[in-house]
RNA sequence: GGGCGGUUAGCUCAGUUGGUUAGAGCGCCACGUUGACAUCGUGGAGGUCGUUGGUUCGAAUCCAAUAUCGCCCA
């Protein structure tokens, strides 16, 4: 007893910066984030979407955790044995990406010139860098993990996982190689999978060029004409296509035309006009050649391809567009996406031209060894030279580039493992359809279900070194008579038999049935045996290996392994306490653009591992973007790094921000700015100067560097730190709620716990608890339901309009009274440990700490039931929402009060009245509501400096008043000293002219037959009140106009 | 080309089942600093809800078309 907090011993702001770390580590060795299988309690848990260890963590992820660790805390607090599990993603081609550029930057090495084991182990070391900054990222934006627990998704843990997996499928037959178009990056020599691919127009050249009809007939064209923009595919074709029915689809495309023409503007018509017209002249040029090229497909006619001097068929199929160029096309089926589904279609040869490093290969004949682009001249100048080239047009081109490389990509023909996924797609989507998963905001259902609804086969190689070796060995066989031995062999194996190896065959003729690809390996394979291990077993691996099997190189597709990681990382294929406890995990938290890639595939990993959905509920969050609207990213310059933030504005600011921003529907836009080193100001970040290595402060006129900085003379800057000004709310409320506590501490001296009787507390204690209680609902149900903005925006009003603008306010006067402050002390006290708590999932430094100066000085604290506050707030339970306290009477009253108050003051701000000088008011209202405010006079003393004379229901106002009506309440200021009688006038003129706006409205609205007739009777009830009530509320303005015209 | 979402105050966003002449924060303007807080307090100005058409007694809200921006898929 007798401890007290002195104004000097609590600064007015806290200091995160101190504060942050020590409050941490306070968590961690306390083992709070620890989860623990044994517990009785029912579990929360989530898994987090492992951040790739190619770079640091950026806003997106901020976000990502923020939601995480909210919900984290706030289950924690309500009594759920809770796991949140860290961890890591390899990232394969991202990371082998990044350390290979590195690699050729510093030492202008290949990773050929390293071999495989050296480079693994370089990527290792990135990791460990990388993985290193990434958790202290995590740790420092507060997130509650367990720490003990984190995983990789290389480690030996989801290793195994993986091999087991890998297995299962291959047994069940689920896995299988074929051959697939990838994109293929020819400078790292891999294929990259679609997202990892962007379109860039460049400048290229569309050339057309004419193959010879074989045998032409009479009156049948003898050649026809195709167009490519990359030339040197010509030597892969295998066909040229037609339209098959050349005449409908012409017809479809010229009423299309004139549909266009019927709808456009004046301004359109004639450029649609002349669009048809040009396209009814192509009509009667190319048709009848169409025509004629379609039949001579349907007959089997074929064409003489120039430079390989090979016969290629006259295909018909609807890839060829009547309406553009020739209407003909070239089908290169093993360099092109379409031209591959057209020779699916017409059971076309698909000729590789190409190896794995971009030169050509066998099958280009006289072009082999030469580069793309070699080719591309020396095909070009070949054509010209037998006159076969029309015309050269220049074009602009949309060509996908690698984004790991930047170089362009080539579709190329490949050896790929797929996952067969007809029916772990379904079971994936069942799990959706019946809701066991459900995804929040829920349109995200209908891309999850499209995207498995195609069922298409997943091609999980990857000719990378970083990842997951596909764990098979593969045997080519000769001929029939060697398959046959080999396999008797194999049968004999005693792992076969036992089931720790799995076996399948390939034939190659069956695979040529499907795919009949050409390529230069064209060997004199029967058949391949493919030998899948269920474990790592290296003297089992070095037997088959000695018995000639070869082990695939490739390795897993990144997404294998992320797609087992709520059971991996839970010890699978182990049957661990962990995964009895805490899986099916409770939730998942990510965002939109891996819904496909990696949550339907945990969906249906999960089902196929596990017989249960790895989630009950996936939460889709919005996206960062800038001030225009763009994607954050480092190569933009746009993108504001976590730390910059949390260095500037503290953490809790950046978690409250983000959760501030985090509604349903809407990406957040977050404009950006520098901050000047020199002077801490900040600077709009402008499409221009986010692109510039150093950049000139508006406000100090010194100069700061950016990331571009390269230059010596650059470089030297101070540097200055890319952060957005929309933290500053949060901010401002962190200090806002720190200063509130510092309040409430320093009017805690004598501070002695007791129960309030429910007569003990006054009207403001009634109110503030009735809200508490009403907001303490709202707050819970809205997080419960990944409301975190509203969430935010409900517990934000509460603390600085209720708690702060008035309920702290009002406990001034009462903190002074001997008498009244046991009570203002407890029930403040009490109000305060509720809103900390529940503000800590959002803000858990600044919670935490004020919990520790709270609990120094109100070590007990309760309203009925006193309870000696936790260690920490982390222990503390969730508030309740207490139904009793709620009274929406004592709410309605207080806003009565609110309203006079903010009357009195407008008026006071309105006639420019001093601060320190006193007014006095009258009130004329009922005597119901005299009886209310009566009470509340000493706060209109101390809230407005403002002295009440007449109550009631008849008032004369004074000579010369100021007043304000509200409903069935009229307020009016005595002026005596102070008027400004003109400024009055007018100010009531204005408001006349309003009101008598509004009464024409609704006169008008009532005058409405239709409307009294259809609307309903409350509603039209409410109108004739509202006009009734306009009408008083005229008749007092007129009346106080009149009053002040007379004493003009 | 298909799907999804956005378009409300200078900026960033709310706006529940259609029902008084649309809200918040920031910014702006005015006033204010001897104790919780200038990272603050009090007050004020500011938008007719992208456009067009429709449904309705009544539309920011429902429907259709259209413009524009973003994302995903092809």
């Amino acid at each position: 007893m007798g401890f007290e907090f002195s104004s000097e011993s609590l600064p007015t702001s806290f200091n995160f910066k101190e504060a942050s770390e020590r409050i941490f580590n306070g968590w961690v060795q306390a083992g709070y984030f620890h989860g623990d299988p044994e517990s009785e309690k029912p579990h929360f848990s989530i898994v987090i979407p492992p951040p790739n260890v190619t770079g640091a963590l950026h806003l997106g992820h901020a976000l990502n955790n923020t939601l995480q660790d909210i919900l984290a805390r706030m289950k924690r607090m309500q009594g759920f044995e809770t796991l949140w599990m860290p961890g890591t993603d390899h990232a394969g081609i991202a990371t082998q990406a990044v350390v290979e550029r590195r690699l050729k930057e510093e030492e202008n090495k290949t990773r050929h010139d390293l071999g495989r084991e050296a480079l693994v182990e370089r990527i290792w070391d990135w990791k460990g860098q990388y993985e290193k900054r990434i958790i202290s990222q995590l740790k420092q934006l507060g997130s509650s993990c367990d720490w003990e627990r984190t995983r990789f998704t290389l480690d030996e843990i989801c290793a195994r996982a993986v091999r087991t997996t890998f297995f299962d499928l291959f047994r069940k037959k689920y896995i299988y190689r074929g051959k697939r178009l990838v994109n293929w990056d020819t400078f790292l020599q891999t294929a990259v999978s679609d997202d990892e691919v962007f379109h860039a127009v460049v400048d290229g050249h569309f050339w057309h060029f004419r193959y010879p009809v074989v045998d032409p007939q009479a009156g049948e064209p003898t050649g026809v004409t195709v167009a490519t923009t990359r030339p040197e595919t010509m030597l892969g074709d295998t066909a040229v296509a037609v339209h098959p029915d050349p005449e409908h689809a012409l017809e479809k495309v010229q009423a299309e035309l004139e549909l266009k023409l019927q709808n456009a503007s004046d301004d359109e018509k004639e450029q649609v006009q002349q669009q048809l017209d040009a396209f009814e002249q192509r009509k009667q040029i190319v048709l009848p050649d169409l025509i004629k090229l379609r039949d001579m497909a349907l007959a089997g006619r074929k064409l003489r391809l120039p430079l390989m001097n090979r016969e290629i068929p006259l295909v018909a199929d609807q890839w060829a567009k009547p309406e553009m160029g020739s209407g003909c096309v070239k089908i290169t089926p093993a360099h092109d996406p379409n031209d591959y589904e057209v020779g699916q279609r017409c059971g076309l040869e698909k000729i590789n031209i190409l190896r794995s490093d971009g030169t050509l290969n066998a099958n280009a004949g006289d072009y082999q060894g030469l580069t793309i682009q070699q080719a591309r001249k020396r095909v070009v100048e070949d054509l010209e030279n037998l006159g076969l080239i029309q015309q050269i047009e220049d074009r602009e081109i949309d060509l996908a580039h690698s984004d790991r490389s930047k170089t362009p990509i080539e579709p190329y023909l490949a050896d790929q493992w797929f996952v067969r996924m007809q029916q772990l797609a379904q079971s994936a989507m069942d799990a959706v359809t019946d809701e066991r998963v459900q995804i929040f905001p829920k349109r995200y259902r209908k891309g999850y279900l499209d995207w498995l609804g195609e069922k298409r086969d997943w091609p999980v190689s990857r000719q990378l070194w970083w990842g997951h070796q596909i764990p098979i060995w593969s045997y080519a066989c000769r001929d029939q008579a060697d398959l046959d031995a080999r396999l008797v062999e194999i049968e004999g194996e005693t792992e076969i038999q036992s089931g720790t190896v799995a076996y399948q065959v390939e034939l190659t003729a069956e695979l040529n049935e499907q795919s009949r690809v050409v390529g230069d390996d064209a060997s004199d394979t029967f058949a391949v045996i493919h030998v899948c291990i269920n474990e790592e077993n290296e003297s089992l691996q070095n037997r088959f290996v000695s018995q000639g099997f070869v082990r695939e190189e490739d390795v897993l597709d990144t997404w294998f392994s992320s797609a087992l990681w709520p059971h991996s990382t839970l010890g699978w294929p182990e049957q661990t306490a962990e995964l009895a406890k805490f899986y099916p995990t409770s939730t998942l938290i990510t965002s939109r653009d891996i819904i496909t890639l990696w949550v339907a595939r945990m969906v249906l990993m999960g089902l196929n591992n596990m017989g249960q959905v790895p989630f009950g509920e996936v939460f889709i969050h919005p996206k960062i973007l800038d001030g225009y609207g763009e994607t954050m990213s480092k190569s933009k310059g746009n993108g504001v790094d976590p730390l910059d933030v949390i260095e500037k504005f503290g953490p809790d600011a950046l978690r409250f921000g983000l959760a501030y921003l985090t509604t349903e529907t809407q990406d957040v836009r977050m404009p950006v700015q520098f901050e000047c080193p020199h002077c801490q100001s900040l600077l709009d970040q402008t499409k221009k100067n986010r692109e510039l290595p150093r950049v000139v402060c508006k406000n100090c006129g010194e100069e700061f560097k950016t990331q571009w900085a390269r230059k010596e003379e650059d470089l030297v800057l101070p540097s200055g730190p890319v952060v957005s000004e929309r933290f500053e709310v949060a901010r401002n409320f962190c200090t806002k709620l720190w200063n509130a506590s510092r309040f409430t501490l320093l009017n805690l001296s004598g501070y002695e716990a007791a129960p309030v009787q429910q007569q003990q507390l006054a009207f403001e204690d009634r109110w503030l608890l009735s809200r508490l209680s009403s907001v303490t609902g709202e707050v819970t149900k809205k997080l419960e339901h990944y409301g975190y903005a509203d969430a935010a925006r409900a517990i934000y009003d509460f603390a600085w309009d209720d708690f702060c603008s008035f309920y702290i306010e009002m406990t001034k006067s009462r903190m002074q009274d001997e008498e009244a402050r046991p009570v203002a002390q407890r029930v403040t006290a009490f109000a305060l440990d509720q809103l900390l708590r529940l503000l800590h999932p959002m803000i858990p430094f600044v919670t935490e700490e004020v919990w520790g100066l709270l609990s120094q000085i109100a070590p007990q604290r309760g309203l009925t039931q006193l309870a000696d506050a936790t260690d920490s707030i982390m222990l503390a339970s969730w508030p309740e929402v207490d139904e009793q306290r709620i009274d929406p009477l004592i709410e309605q009253q207080f806003s009565l009060f609110q309203d006079v108050l903010r009357a009195i003051r407008e008026i006071r701000s309105r006639q420019n009245i001093a601060p320190k000088q006193e007014v006095e008011f009258s009130v004329a209202c009922s005597d119901e509501i005299v009886e209310l405010l009566r009470p509340m006079d000493g706060y209109f003393q101390s809230m407005a400096n403002a002295r009440s004379v007449v109550w009631g229901q008849s008032v004369d106002p004074p000579a010369n008043s100021a007043n304000v009506r509200i409903e069935a309440i009229e307020v009016f200021v005595d002026l005596k000293n102070f008027i400004d009688v003109d400024a009055e006038i007018e100010r009531n003129k204005k408001l006349l002219e309003k009101l008598q706006g509004q009464v024409q409205g609704k006169q008008k609205k009532l005058a409405n037959e239709n409307f009294v007739a259809r609307a309903p009777a409350d509603v039209v009830q409410r109108e004739r009140d509202g006009l009734v009530k306009l009408e008083e509320e005229i008749r007092s303005v007129e009346k106080a106009l009149a009053a002040l015209e007379s004493q003009n």
